[in-house]
RNA sequence: GGGGGUGUAGUUCAGUUGGUUAGAACGCUGCCCUGUCACGGCAGAGGUCGCGAGUUCGAGUCUCGUCGCUCCCGCCA
C-alpha cells in the first residue's frame, strides 16, 4: 500500500503464505515465552499474530515494549503451527524480520483489552484509549453507517442537505440556550441553535422545497442515560407543499429501511406504522411513548365500578377518580406475594393500593369476594379474562392515573416476561392537543410547539374550546423511546397571531420573538411540514445500548464537562474584557 | 433544586459482631520458560480505606457532616 504497510491487520489469509508483507498497528497483546514471543498486532481492520524468535536480534528490541505501543513489522506470512479458529487471520502469522517502533506507550491508565468496567470518569478522560476497544469502536462505526444511509435515503427521495448557522439568536421557547457573547456587539449574545427549526422553515419560504441536514442541536439541560448534556444530532428534514402523511411516508421509508438494514435478527414494524392518537395512547399505554413490545393494554374500568360491590373503588369513582384495569395473562396461579408486590408499589407511590382478581382452577381470589356471580361474569367479559388469568385494578385522580397505569403496565410486562425483546416496534403518536391547561394557574398554554398548525386552522381557533383543538403534530416512537417529532407548520401570520393570542401573547411578542419567520411568511410562504428523528437514539436502539455516551465519540459527563479537553475552562482576563463581560462568581 | 445508589491498591472487588501487620484478581517491576493466543511459573513494589468530625481502650466497619461520581424526578423536541 505505502511505506507504512502493504496490508491491514485484518486481511491476511492462507493464500498469502510465502509473501513478504509490512503491517502497522498497536500491540494488542504480547505473549513472551522466553525464547519465543508472540505479538497480536491490531489496527482498525483486525488482529494479526506476529512471532519473534530469540535467535534473531529483534527479540531484544520488542522484549521491553509495552502493549498499545504503535509498531511496524516486516516479515513473511507463514502457516501457523497451531491454527486459531477464533480469529479471521488465525491460519497465518507473520515471521518478523524487521520492527519499527513508531510510538512507545506508557503504562496505561485504563485497559484497552478485555472487560470494560473502569469508572466512566477515567474512560472519558482517556477517551482515545476507550475508543480503541472493540465494542465502542464498532458502535461508532455503526453510527457512521447509519448516518451514511440516512444521507443516501434522503438524497434518493429528492432532499438536499443544507448547512444552517451555528451562531444564531436565542429563542424563548423550549430549552435553556447556550449563549455566546458578541465581541463586536457589547452586551449582546448569540445562542447556539436548539434545532435548526426556524432556518429550515425559512428554507421552505426560500423555495428549496426539500431540505435535510445531519444537524447538531444544543440544549443546556440536565442529562439522562438516554440524553447527553449539551449537544446531540438529529436528522432534520422539512418539505414544502406537503401534508402530515407525506412527511410520515418519507420518514417511514428512511427510518424503516435503516431499522431493517440494521435489525440484526430482530423483527421490525413494516410501513405504514400504526397511528395512535395521543389521548388513546395515554389511556391504553399510560404514556405518549408506548413500548409496543409489551402486549398489555390498559382498560378504562371506571364504568365497571358503579355499585360494583367493591366499596373502596366504587367510592373512588363517586369521588371523581378514575379506575384502570390491566390484565395479567396466565398469572391466575401466581402466589399471593406476586400480587402483594404490586399492591406495595401502589402504596409506596401514594396511589392507595392495587386490587386484583385472580382466576384459577375455577375459583377466584383477591377482591373477587366483593362481587356477585353476575358481576364476576361481567368482569371476565369486560376485561377479556379467562380462567388462569388475573386482572389488576388501580385508581386515582384523572391527572395521575394514566401515567401510573403506564408504569404498572411495564412492571407487569417485565414480571411476566411478556416483552417481545426480539422486535423493533415503531408507531406514530398523532393528534396531540394544541393547547393544555397550566395545572397551577389554569391558563391556556401551548402544549408542544407553537409553530405547528392547529387542525381546523383559523376556524378552529375562533370557534372551538382551545383545549379541544388538536395539532398537526406527531411523534415517531420506537420501543418506548421518542425517536422523532414532526409537524405541519403554521405558515400563516394570521393563524399564528391568533394562536399566540389564545395563549395570552400580544402580536408584538410574536413579532419580537419570531420576527424573522413571521416577516418571511408575509412574502409568499408555501405550506410545509417536517420532522426530526434523533440520530443518537436511533443508534442506541439499533445497538440495544442503554447508555447514550456509548454511541458518541467524545461525550460530556453528567456535569457537561469534557474531561479530556478540560472544557469548560477559565479564559484569560483579556478575552473576558474583549467580550465586555464582568464576572461575578 | 429534590430523591436513590455508590466511594477500600493504577483498575475490578472481598473485608465476618468494632479487635493483631487491610486481602484477591488484573495491571506494573524483576527473574525463569521455543508454539502461545486471557500463555505459564517464581519473587516484588504498590493503601492517609473520598474528606472532616464524633462515639470507643480500639473504627475500613457505628453516628453526623461534607465532597465526587452515577441513576431517577424536576427540566428537556
Amino acid at each position: 500500500m505505502n511505506e507504512y504497510r502493504t496490508h491491514t491487520c485484518g486481511e491476511l489469509r492462507a493464500e498469502h503464505i510465502g509473501q513478504s508483507v509490512k503491517l502497522a498497528g498497536w500491540i494488542h497483546r504480547k505473549r513472551n515465552l522466553g525464547n519465543l514471543c508472540f505479538i497480536d498486532l491490531r489496527d482498525h481492520y483486525g488482529i494479526t499474530q506476529c512471532v519473534f524468535d530469540s535467535s534473531s536480534d529483534l527479540f531484544d528490541k520488542i522484549k521491553d515494549i509495552r502493549v498499545e505501543s504503535v509498531i511496524g513489522i516486516i516479515g513473511e506470512v507463514v502457516a501457523r503451527e497451531s491454527v486459531n479458529k477464533n480469529m479471521p487471520t488465525g491460519d497465518i502469522e507473520i515471521k518478523a524480520e524487521e520492527v519499527i517502533v513508531y510510538s512507545a506507550a506508557d503504562v496505561l491508565p485504563v485497559q484497552v483489552v478485555g472487560e470494560c468496567n473502569e469508572p466512566e470518569e477515567l474512560r472519558l478522560k482517556y477517551r482515545f484509549l476507550d475508543l480503541r476497544r472493540e465494542v465502542l469502536h464498532s458502535n461508532i462505526l455503526l453510527r457512521c453507517k447509519v448516518i451514511s444511509e440516512m444521507r443516501r435515503l434522503m438524497n434518493e427521495q429528492g432532499f438536499n442537505e443544507y448547512q444552517t448557522p451555528i451562531l444564531t439568536a436565542s429563542s424563548p421557547e423550549g430549552a435553556r440556550d447556550f449563549l455566546v457573547p458578541s465581541r463586536l456587539n457589547p452586551g449582546k449574545f448569540y445562542a447556539l441553535p436548539q434545532s435548526p427549526q426556524q432556518f429550515k422553515q425559512l428554507l421552505m419560504v426560500s423555495g428549496f422545497d426539500r431540505y435535510f441536514q445531519i444537524a447538531p442541536c444544543f440544549r443546556d439541560e440536565d442529562p439522562r442515560a438516554d440524553r447527553s448534556p449539551g449537544e446531540f444530532y438529529q436528522l432534520d428534514m422539512e418539505m414544502s407543499f406537503a401534508t402530515q402523511e407525506d412527511v410520515m411516508k418519507v420518514i417511514e421509508h428512511t427510518m424503516g429501511t435503516i431499522f431493517n438494514e440494521f435489525a440484526f435478527g430482530r423483527s421490525v414494524s413494516q410501513a405504514p406504522f400504526m397511528h395512535i392518537p395521543f389521548r388513546e395512547s395515554m389511556l391504553k399505554y399510560g404514556s405518549d411513548k408506548p413500548d409496543l413490545r409489551n402486549p398489555l393494554i390498559i382498560a378504562d374500568a371506571t364504568p365497571f365500578f358503579n355499585n360494583s360491590g367493591f366499596g373502596v373503588y366504587d367510592a373512588k369513582v363517586a369521588n371523581g377518580e378514575q379506575i384502570r384495569a390491566i390484565k395479567a395473562p396466565n398469572a391466575g396461579n401466581k402466589p399471593r406475594s406476586f400480587f402483594d408486590k404490586f399492591d406495595a408499589y401502589a402504596k409506596e407511590q401514594g396511589m392507595g393500593g392495587m386490587a386484583y382478581v385472580a382466576f384459577a382452577d375455577g375459583g377466584a381470589k383477591g377482591v373477587a369476594k366483593f362481587f356477585s356471580e353476575e358481576k364476576l361474569a361481567e368482569l371476565k367479559q369486560t376485561f377479556d379474562v379467562k380462567d388462569g388469568d388475573a386482572v389488576f385494578f388501580m385508581g386515582g385522580a384523572k391527572k395521575v392515573i394514566n401515567k401510573f397505569a403506564g408504569v404498572v403496565r411495564n412492571m407487569i410486562g417485565e414480571a411476566l416476561d411478556l416483552f417481545d425483546k426480539k422486535s423493533i416496534k415503531l408507531c406514530w403518536i398523532v393528534d396531540f392537543p394544541f393547547y393544555e391547561e397550566n395545572e397551577e394557574t389554569g391558563a391556556v398554554e401551548f402544549s408542544h410547539n407553537p409553530f405547528s398548525m392547529p387542525q381546523g386552522g383559523l376556524e378552529a381557533l375562533n370557534t372551538k374550546n382551545p383545549l379541544d383543538i388538536l395539532a398537526y403534530q406527531f411523534d415517531l416512537v420506537c420501543n418506548g423511546v421518542e425517536l422523532a417529532s414532526g409537524a405541519v407548520r403554521n405558515h400563516s401570520p394570521e393563524v399564528m397571531y391568533r394562536a399566540f393570542e389564545i395563549a395570552g401573547y400580544e402580536h408584538s411578542v410574536v413579532d419580537n420573538k419570531f420576527g424573522g419567520l413571521v416577516t418571511a411568511f408575509r412574502y409568499g410562504a408555501p405550506p410545509h411540514a417536517g420532522c426530526a428523528p434523533g440520530i443518537d437514539r436511533t443508534v442506541m436502539l439499533i445497538l440495544d445500548e442503554p447508555i447514550i455516551r456509548n454511541v458518541i465519540l467524545f461525550p460530556l459527563n453528567g456535569k457537561a464537562q469534557d474531561l479530556m479537553m478540560q472544557a469548560p475552562n477559565t479564559v484569560t482576563e483579556e478575552q473576558i474584557k474583549e467580550l465586555h463581560i464582568d464576572l461575578k462568581l
